[in-house]
DNA sequence: CATTGTGAACGGGTTCACAGCA
DNA sequence: TGCTGTGAACCCGTTCACAATG
């Protein structure tokens, strides 16, 4: 079912889906068809067909699909339908922020360590959690098997944090910091840099 | 030469290239080629060439290309060869981030307005700018006459004040809350979602 | 009758390969 | 010689259109 072949793109798009799908869930609403859906996302009804024909049949003809059904198998496509440990290195402004976002347990994903590089923090809790000093990372982050990275440092450290993360067993990197990681075939990064949309969006003002 | 004709898809790796080379600026580098920028970013040679030549020919056969003038070149495509002001709507913990975030001005932004609903905080400061109520937003925004906006508020009212930034005058939203924006088309919309992301790569975990 | 799942056609982005030039 | 700029070939994702079906 889950071959190889599946395109990376169109598990880009699986997520979007299932966000989607999980707020007509709160909104009560028991079906959809993949026009609904692509009119709610601004993609095409054949689109989303074919991208979940890649998996498996989910639809009724006539009817369209369960919107819980749906979600199941999203969730379980993406391995989501378990919750996901992630080590967030950096408590900085944007760590603490992110450290306190209340949104991430509900889509599959909670944060279960800390850690910073500045004294003056280590020791100090965020919620409910502490902040540790990065050079028990690797050692850490190990022990507690966890997989999942986000990198909240600064630029100028954040190439040797991915590698310590790495050497931890991290396979998937959310790195904040903007710049390009270089990292193991093995191991996944995705990159949240606001200034590069903005500009992406600049090229067609004016 | 900027033809409508040029893929989106261009335009959005364009300020990846400018990251790197400004990177490279900073490393005092004073000369790269296609193949050179493109190893940085895990992008072909080919496609750098490619993506260039449909906005001049910046390059020299045998040198390649002088980073400075890469550089301003590619700012001016983006235009990012000023500086936009962001109105940014909401001073949660996220909002707090952004707002305190030194990283904008090099790049091509500053932050000049904050809002939020709540009147505690209302008056407070965020570096040197205060915090307005959202009630004002669309008169203070038309009269600044700010193009870009930053949405950091609970998805609950993202699209009303996605609504009433557009009525402002406001032509590029940066939206940070996790549901589909429905703006006029002359608006552009770029999502920052970190859990989209983090399913996008729970999908290759285990 | 509405809507799915899908083979086929289409379109467009990427890679190739090389002429051209410093 | 080294590297750019680019037409052509290639590849792959999207759209189309329709048979199938509850």
């Amino acid at each position: 079912m889950v071959d190889k072949t599946v395109p990376d793109i169109v598990v880009g798009r699986l997520p979007r889906y299932l966000q989607a799908l999980q707020r007509m869930q709160q909104e009560d609403i028991l079906t959809t068809s993949s026009q609904d859906l692509g009119e709610r996302l601004g993609i095409s009804a054949a689109q989303i067909r074919k991208d979940l024909s890649q998996f498996g049949e989910f639809g009724k003809q006539g009817t369209g699909y369960s919107v819980s059904f749906l979600v199941n198998q999203v969730q379980e496509i993406l391995n989501v339908n378990k919750v996901w440990d992630i080590v967030l290195v950096g408590a900085g402004d944007l760590g603490h922020a992110i450290a306190r976002y209340q949104g991430f347990s509900n889509r599959g994903f909670r944060i279960v360590m800390i850690f910073d590089a500045d004294e003056h923090k280590v020791g100090k809790q965020i919620g409910k959690l502490e902040i540790h000093h990065v050079s028990n990372l690797k050692e850490k982050v190990r022990a507690a098997g966890v997989k999942i990275g986000m990198l909240t440092v600064p630029a100028s450290v954040a190439q040797k944090v991915a590698e310590e993360l790495t050497e931890a067993g991290v396979q998937a990197i959310l790195n904040y910091a903007p710049v390009p990681l270089s990292v193991p075939k093995h191991v996944r990064v995705q990159h949240i840099d606001p200034i590069i949309q903005l500009q992406h969006m600049t090229f067609y003002l004016e």
